[in-house]
DNA sequence: CAGTATCCACTATGATACTG
DNA sequence: CAGTATCATAGTGGATACTG
């Protein structure tokens, strides 16, 4: 049993999770392989609200896995995103959840793949 | 960009996290890699309440990644949990999770390690 | 540009008690 | 034994408008 902030985990595996799960922060950290800036991060999580994708990126701060770089003091502001030491440690994993979607594709006639609607 | 049920999944990453995202999704699935009784998976996955539980296998079962089997017509039931073809896939992938939370506790000082309080 | 503020809806999770 | 029913709360996600 694990403890982070008062919150308990039981296993390994809900420890991870604590980390990725939710229903963007591994699609988050997935783009931010590469460093990026709030904008670009922004068009390539399709759907994400700003309020959100403000609110995960906070989270993954404060959980240490990515790091926040602000370029200018006065508007327009220029903010860059880009995994800390921790975080990239999860790369393999991260490319393995990604590979992991492509093939569950093939095998489940459920999932359906939409045109880019822009 | 792909579909589920008219849900929208847009990309490799968050498809997988539908099918294993959550608090307690990879926990369950990560248990059942050897199929179990309901009531050994309970004990197993520590906190979880009967709801939860019964909801998240349900979800499960729907998704076709595990596969629910009664043995008895009359209380007391047993029923069996197992993963099916489709959810044995994510194996791989449970383990590499399991083990990224062993070694985020090596690397992050913030998780700590709770006494098995029974 | 990179967010915040506000308000709201929906979903997920939990506690407890009960049942075929 | 393996759940369901009911009620309650917390957390996540979203729309829109505004700001340093």
């Amino acid at each position: 049993m694990y403890s982070i902030d008062d919150k308990k985990y039981p296993c390994n595996t809900s420890l991870t999770m604590k980390f990725i799960g939710g229903k963007w922060k591994a699609v988050i950290l997935i783009h931010l392989i590469e460093k990026k800036r709030y904008s670009e991060l922004r068009k390539e999580c399709q759907n994400i609200t700003e309020r959100t994708l403000s609110l995960q990126l906070k989270e993954l701060e404060n959980d240490g896995l990515l790091k926040r770089t602000v370029y200018t003091s006065k508007p327009p502001l220029k903010v860059e995103y880009e995994l800390t030491d921790f975080g990239k440690t999860l790369i393999p994993l991260l490319h393995a959840i990604a590979s992991w979607g492509e093939e569950a594709l093939k095998l489940n006639k459920n999932i359906k793949v939409l045109e880019e609607v822009k």
